[in-house]
DNA sequence: TCCTGTGAATTAGTTCACAGCG
DNA sequence: CGCTGTGAACTAATTCACAGGA
């Protein structure tokens, strides 16, 4: 069923996916068409089925694909049909946004445990959590079995603490640090890179003209 | 000089690129060879002298690349070589996290202006700004000659502001809300889309073991 | 010799186009 | 018919491999 490997813009688009068909949920709709599907979530149809005949054939031929089913069908895929104990390394103020941040409870991820080095933020109480020390990294991933670590410290510390994570068996982390972060085989690392982002938009609006004219 | 097309991930490792070329240069090195770059960026030396042989010959055969120089160039060739003004829009936890984020700064990006609808936050002072009322986005993007907008809202509104930015001239857009926006040939959307993120996470957390077993 | 710059080869990803089922 | 599922064709991106200048 599975094949080798899947394109990381497949399982994107996966998540994009299911985010439309629950919103097509919430409305009520129980019937999609790939082309809908695609018009959403700016691609096309002919890529909707090819990402979706990776894992099967979940539509009816002449009809499209039953709504409940397919989401039901893409959280299976994802693994979102759990929930992930996650820890928070670094307390700083986008640590305190993504701890609030509704999306990833809503999806599964429960914040277990907050972790900073600064002893000015230590036993602060954030909602229902109170921010350790970072000394303790070793003892909280073990007791609260964590699952999956985000990582939101400045460049320098940062390989560090994803080789204390690592040792302490973390196998999933969501590195928000500007450093490319060395791990062994079998430890997932998903970078997000906001100044890259701006910088990219920075080169677009640079070029833009280059699309059209040859001149610059 | 420049080809019809760059490809994002290209202009992506340009951006990472430039990031340790200006930690190499703090540190005092003053040559680097494409396999150095290439180590601490986590791809190959092919790979990086494809990218730069995109936009000229950079560097010196038998021994590598002048880190100031190649760094200026990045810097010209991502249009970091300016400053861009900034609205934000949205004043949410995230938003105030953004604002405060030193790395926007420090890349020449200036928040200029906070946007927000409820009336509980208009008014507040955040560092030397205060926030606005949404309603007068058109006004502020004028007056302030916004260059580049950060949307940070829930879904439903977005495309209705992002339309409206459009109007008043916003020609780039880095975009927090999970929607695919829909815009006119000529403005660039970057979508964030931290749910995403943890769910292609979750996805390699799910399927680990396909990469090595056939049986799950 | 060392390391860049780059066509050529390869691999990955997307789009096409149509057979086949409801 | 309509729309899915999917090989085949195509396009894009990466890696190879080597010529050539410092």
């Amino acid at each position: 069923m599975l094949p080798r490997k899947i394109a990381d813009s497949t399982v994107r688009r996966l998540a994009i996916y299911l985010r439309f068909l629950e919103e097509f949920e919430a409305q009520g709709a129980d019937t999609l068409s790939s082309k809908a599907l695609a018009h959403r979530a700016g691609t096309t149809s002919a890529q909707v089925r090819k990402d979706l005949s990776f894992f099967g054939s979940f539509g009816k031929r002449g009809l499209g694909y039953d709504v409940h089913a397919l989401a039901r069908e893409l959280r299976d895929i994802l693994g979102l049909n759990r929930r992930y104990r996650v820890i928070m390394v670094g307390a700083g103020r986008l640590a305190g946004a993504l701890v609030q941040f509704s999306g990833f409870n809503e999806r599964g991820f429960d914040v277990v445990a907050v972790l900073e080095k600064d002893p000015a933020k230590i036993g602060q109480r954030w909602g229902g959590l109170v921010v350790e020390d970072v000394r303790h990294l070793e003892k909280v991933v073990k007791q609260q079995r964590v699952d999956l670590a985000i990582l939101v410290t400045p460049a320098d510390p940062a390989q560090g603490l994803v080789d204390r994570l690592v040792a302490a068996g973390v196998t999933a982390v969501l590195n928000f640090a500007p450093v490319q972060l060395q791990v062994p085989e079998g430890v997932e690392v998903k970078n997000v890179n906001l100044a890259v982002e701006l910088e990219t938009l920075s080169y677009a609006i640079k070029h833009r003209s280059d699309n059209r004219a040859e001149s610059a």
